[in-house]
Parts: C-alpha cells; sequence; structure tokens
DNA sequence: CGCGCCTTTGACAACGTTGTCCAGGCTCTA
DNA sequence: TAGAGCCTGGACAACGTTGTCAAAGGCGCG
C-alpha cells in the first residue's frame, strides 16, 4: 500500500504529518488519480481549465481517500485567513451572546469564521488573548476592552489587521469604536425617575475604571445637577458587580434618614441583585436598570429599563471591520448607539417616604 | 531601507505576504540581530541552547521590528493547531453562553483557542461549518448536533480529529456523547404536577426531530403513563418554538371542557412564552419547564424548573475531548447528566376547574 | 600543548498549498 | 499542410516555521 506508506519510512525525518493519523495531501490525490499536483488544486478550488473528465477522476479519489484541504497551508500561501477574532468580557453574560452571535452572522455573510474568548474583565488576559489571535493571523479583530492601554496593537495595526473596538473605547490608540449611548442613557433614565417626583436616587454601579460605568455614573450625575439636586455621598455605590457587595450597598442607601426613594442601577447583574433587595422590602422603591433583562416585563412590577441593542452594537461593529478589509477605510471614527427606555412600572412608581 | 524593501522587487513572483502589510519574518528578525534564523526561533520558542546575549540581541530585534511569530506557519510544521472547534445551535440562547464558556475555560487551560460557529439548527449548516473547522485543523470538536446523520465526520475522526457530542447523540456514528438526562428530568417534572394533583397535563416542546426534545415527550408520556393517566392529543403541541405558534397552542390546551390544569414545557423558550400566556389568565395553573432561567425565583409565582448544568454538560465535554486528544482515550462513551428539580411556586399550584 | 567533549549556532529540508510559467496537443485558418 | 493560437496539465518555487544534523568554538584534562 504505498499511499499509507509514503510518509513511513524516510529516515532522519520527523513527520509530524502523523499528528493527522496520515492525512491525505493533494499530492496523494494527485498520484491516485493520475494527475498533477496543480490539476488537483484547481479542482478543489473550481478554478476553470480542467476537463470534465479530469476533474471526474480527481474528484473520486478525493472521495475515496477522504481528502480535506489543509487551510493551514493555504493561509500560508495566500495570506488571508478568513477569520476575525473577538476578545469579549465574558461569553456566559446574557450582554454578549446577542452581540457575539451579531458578529458571527456577519462574518459568516463575509465568508469568515470567528474565534472568540473571554477577557474575564483582565487587562493581562485581553491582551494575552489579543494577541494569539493575532498570531493566528485572523484578518481583523474586535474587541471588548477590559484594559486602557492597547498600545499593543499597534504593530499588529500597522501590519494590517483590521481593528475595531466594541462597548468600551480604546486606550491611548485611535482606532474605530462602536458604543452606545451610556451617558445619554443614563441621563434619560435618572430624569426619568425625577419627572416621577424622585429626589432621593441611589446609583449602583460597576467600578469607574470600566468606561460604561464612569459614563453611566456621569448620566446619573448630569441628571441630578439639571434637577439640581445634590448627590449624598452614600447614594452612590461603584464597586463593581460582586452580589454580596451589591446587596449590601442597597440596603445600607435604603436604610436611615436619608434613604433615596429611588436606585438606579448600572448594569445588568446589579440590576437582578438589587431586584432581589425590593422585593424583600415591604415599602415600593422605584427602580430603572441600564441593560434589558428577558423577563423584565413578568415580574411585579415590570423591570423599566434603559435597553441597549446588543446584536446592533456586534452588527455595526463586524460591518465596519470588514470594511476595512475591503479597503474601503476611512479615518478611525467613534459611532454610538441609541439607547431606549422601556417604561415597564418600576421606574413610575411615585416616591415614598 | 533594505528591510522593508526584501519583498518589493523579486520580478515574476506575486507576493502574497504584501497582505500582511510586510509583517517581519523570523528571517527579517536574523538579519537585524546578525543570527541565524533557527536561533530566532530557538528564542521565541523558550528553547535552551541561547547564551544570554544572543538572547538580547534577538529580543532587541523582535521589539524594535515588532516581529509575531506565524502561527499557521507553525501549524503547518508542528501538525496541531492547538484550538478546537465548537458547533452549537445559537450562541445567543442564553442556555449555550455558559456552555460555551465552559469549553473555553477548559481549552483555555490546555492552551487552546476556541473556534465556535452556530448552525441554528440547520444540519446543513451544522456539516458546512464543522467540515470548515476541520480544514482550519482544530484539534478537536464539540458539537451540538443539530442533524441526525454525522457520517460526513467518519474520514476527520479517522485523520485524528478529537470529537464530542453534547446535548444531543450523533447520529449513525460511534462517538462520545454527553447529554442531561433528559427522559428522566422531563418524567420528573411531570410526576411532580402529578404529585400535586394534577391529571390533565399538557405537554408543549420542540420538535420531535430534536432528540432533546424527543426524549423529554418521551418523559413526559412516562410519567403520565406511570400515573395511569390517558393523553388526549390536544395536550401535547409539538411544532417548534416559535412564539406565535406556542401561544396559540397553550391557549387551545387551556381552553374548553377538557383544557389541562396544568403544563410541562420543553425548553426554556418556549417556557418563556407559556409564562406569558399564564399570566394573562385569570385562573390559575401550574407550570414546571425544563431549563432553568434568570430571575424565575422572581415571577409571580416563581417558576419551577428541571435545571441542567449547561457549564458541567461543556466543561464534561471539553474535558473529554481533551483526553482523547492525551491519548488516553478509551471507546466512545454516553455519560448522561443529572437534572434538578427546583420547586419555586408555579409546580405546585394544585389544580383548578 | 593537543585531544576530545560539550555547548552554541546555523544551513537545510520539509510541512501542504497556490501562483507563475512553460510544454505539449489540439483546432482553426490561410 | 503548415503555422498561429488556444486549452489543458504539470514542474517548480515560495509562503514562515521547526526538526535534524553538522560545524565551530570553548574548555578541561592528560
Amino acid at each position: 500500500m504505498p499511499e499509507t506508506a509514503r510518509r513511513a519510512d524516510r529516515p532522519g525525518d520527523h513527520r509530524p504529518g502523523n499528528r493527522y493519523g496520515n492525512r491525505p495531501t493533494m499530492k496523494d490525490v494527485a498520484a491516485r488519480a493520475g494527475v498533477g499536483l496543480k490539476t488537483v488544486s484547481r479542482v478543489v478550488n473550481g478554478e476553470p481549465g480542467v476537463t470534465p473528465d479530469t476533474e471526474r477522476r480527481v474528484q473520486e479519489a478525493i472521495e475515496a481517500l477522504g481528502f480535506r484541504r489543509n487551510d493551514s497551508a493555504r493561509v500560508l500561501r495566500k495570506g488571508r485567513t478568513a477569520s476575525i477574532g473577538l476578545v469579549l468580557e465574558d461569553l456566559a453574560d446574557p450582554f454578549y451572546g446577542p452581540l457575539s452571535r451579531a458578529v458571527e452572522e456577519v462574518a459568516r455573510a463575509h465568508g469568515a469564521l470567528l474565534i472568540n474568548g473571554s477577557s474575564a474583565e483582565d487587562p493581562d488576559r485581553e491582551q494575552e488573548l489579543a494577541l494569539a489571535l493575532c498570531a493566528r493571523r485572523v484578518d481583523g479583530l474586535v474587541i471588548i476592552p477590559a484594559g486602557d492601554d492597547h498600545r499593543y496593537l499597534e504593530p499588529e495595526i500597522r501590519a494590517g489587521v483590521a481593528t475595531v473596538f466594541v462597548d468600551r473605547p480604546a486606550g491611548r490608540i485611535d482606532a474605530d469604536v462602536v458604543l452606545s449611548d451610556n451617558f445619554g442613557g443614563a441621563r434619560d433614565g435618572v430624569a426619568h425617575l425625577i419627572a416621577h417626583g424622585h429626589r432621593r436616587i441611589g446609583f449602583i454601579g460597576d467600578m469607574p475604571r470600566i468606561h460604561t460605568a464612569a459614563e453611566r455614573l456621569r448620566g446619573y450625575r448630569a441628571a441630578m445637577e439639571d434637577a439640581g439636586t445634590a448627590v449624598a455621598d452614600g447614594w452612590m455605590s461603584l464597586g463593581g458587580t460582586d452580589p454580596e457587595r451589591v446587596r449590601r450597598a442597597a440596603e445600607e442607601m435604603l436604610s436611615g434618614p436619608d434613604a433615596v426613594t429611588a436606585v438606579f442601577t448600572g448594569n445588568n447583574r446589579v440590576t437582578v441583585t438589587v431586584i432581589r433587595v425590593l422585593a424583600a422590602l415591604s415599602r415600593p422603591v422605584a427602580l430603572v436598570g441600564f441593560d434589558d433583562l428577558e423577563l423584565a416585563d413578568l415580574l411585579q412590577p415590570g423591570v423599566t429599563v434603559v435597553a441597549q441593542d446588543a446584536a446592533a452594537l456586534g452588527r455595526t461593529a463586524a460591518e465596519r471591520l470588514f470594511r476595512q478589509l475591503d479597503g474601503t477605510l476611512l479615518a478611525p471614527e467613534r459611532i454610538e448607539l441609541p439607547t431606549r427606555l422601556v417604561e415597564r412600572g418600576s421606574g413610575e412608581i411615585p416616591p415614598s417616604g
């Protein structure tokens, strides 16, 4: 059996091909079909210049051997991998599922595959991931930044890796960014509470080193200032999304003489925890949360939220990325998508106490 | 500037390298550092046998040029890609987020990246994706099957691609499978309703061509039979998860003289729709759903569910995959993970009417 | 001081594919 | 029938990396 023995006894060579269990190559197919190597390549890639008869013989050989083109070798030769990388925070977070899916759909429409990884909000891990993807020579990167310094990407971008940041801006480099209007959304949400009579409004959000969290905090402050309301220190919690911590923060700002009558929550994880705290309370407290939640309309009361469109974020970013790759590239731009206030009940509760 | 001009004027060659924007290679680094090619390779890979002084010179050249190893070429030479593929149904589905993340974590622990794609429940697309991943020479595949014939993977598996199926079994090939106990879980869920006095119980699930849906239906039937209860045709809806369709099916089985007093829903998407239908109803109807939901405990009443551990499914599958790759491979096995009944109120409502 | 041994280094081939270019056979026309 | 032109097919190099092997250099020991 000359085929399978092909790599078997060439002394002094290490034969990494064995790792693939002696996968057939175009050379093998060519030998079996009795044609040249390049002819097989032509058939595999649907290139013209092959007689139907030759093509049939090659196809048969391909079938018989179970040949599949090695894209690694192809990439090496062609220079494009037809794959893009997505670095996000946590694939398990319901906010990133639709975003990721949207990126995938756009990639698919362009014939590209999606490689993704979670940074777990760790800047080092973000960098490690992004650079690993660059080493794979992805054609482009969609990044939801965890860190705030992306100069490490400069050589990659110069080398032609298309790059778009989503959800949060890039740090210290000039690059395309697609964001939600975090400031405006938060300001509108808080203004909504103010319009319903609230003045003592709490804010529970993530750490301000995260851009979205800082922007939403800024929106909260702006709305309060617009209303001429001073913000007490105890009304703000900026310590992250750990449920226990959020719970304590909420309970604190909801007690005492200066207790808030309404709470604005800075993201979906915080909102969920706060809903639990409020549910255990006897008196009604108004709530508006940033990010929508599944089933939010079915709770009692329904949860009023500032919704952002995760899928639109992903889609916009991916489309922009492929436009960079098409060469129809403009200067880096900052695109801001609007948010939408969804009234469901919890945000329309009047102040009590 | 000899470096950048390196590929510039060799006539008759097409220079795909330009695609990378003239990315530096080890050869460039070697030239700049005044060492041999292999020495650069040694430094990049942390191999021994390089003097500290030489290493420093090479490192400096790497920094200066912004060199990053081309993993495509590396893969070609070494035979392993250190990446695994995940084919799932829909990344945006909250059930698959944690599963995907769990697979990613295991991959990361083994130094591998994750490439994933959504089949959108389309067998052709599943095949297309899986084979595209094989062409990329992923080391292994985790597949949540959409189709029921996976013989197309036989050549790949023979060629050494580790393969594990999750959530649903493989069709017509012998392969590792990691499943939830869909039959037992559904049977327990329905038995729970029966134990609370229900006899007229509806079942709304996905199309039975999907294995999990069929198993859950089987569990429903078994529980009903155990209780000696005949099942009326109108009590079962097996037409998929389209919300409008589910809504109609629910409304139908909840009306008329033979109306059900309880509903068992076959997956999270169906459950969500049915919750909305029940919320609009005046009389209380018991509900147990397969799959857990975020916020399920905060609804009125809380939603009783048969919970499966998506993360455990992913983790188990991925670990098994890497054991295949380690060579500590046993015969293909079918692993079934238990489900857990979570009582929250909706499943404990007594029959009314 | 010379021999052999060990360490460091580099030349070279090979991984599997695709772009270039040329050869050979065919058809068509003058 | 000869020459021009087209079509099909194949030889070859190159993509950027790593394994093999051998050479060069340094060192200790007799």
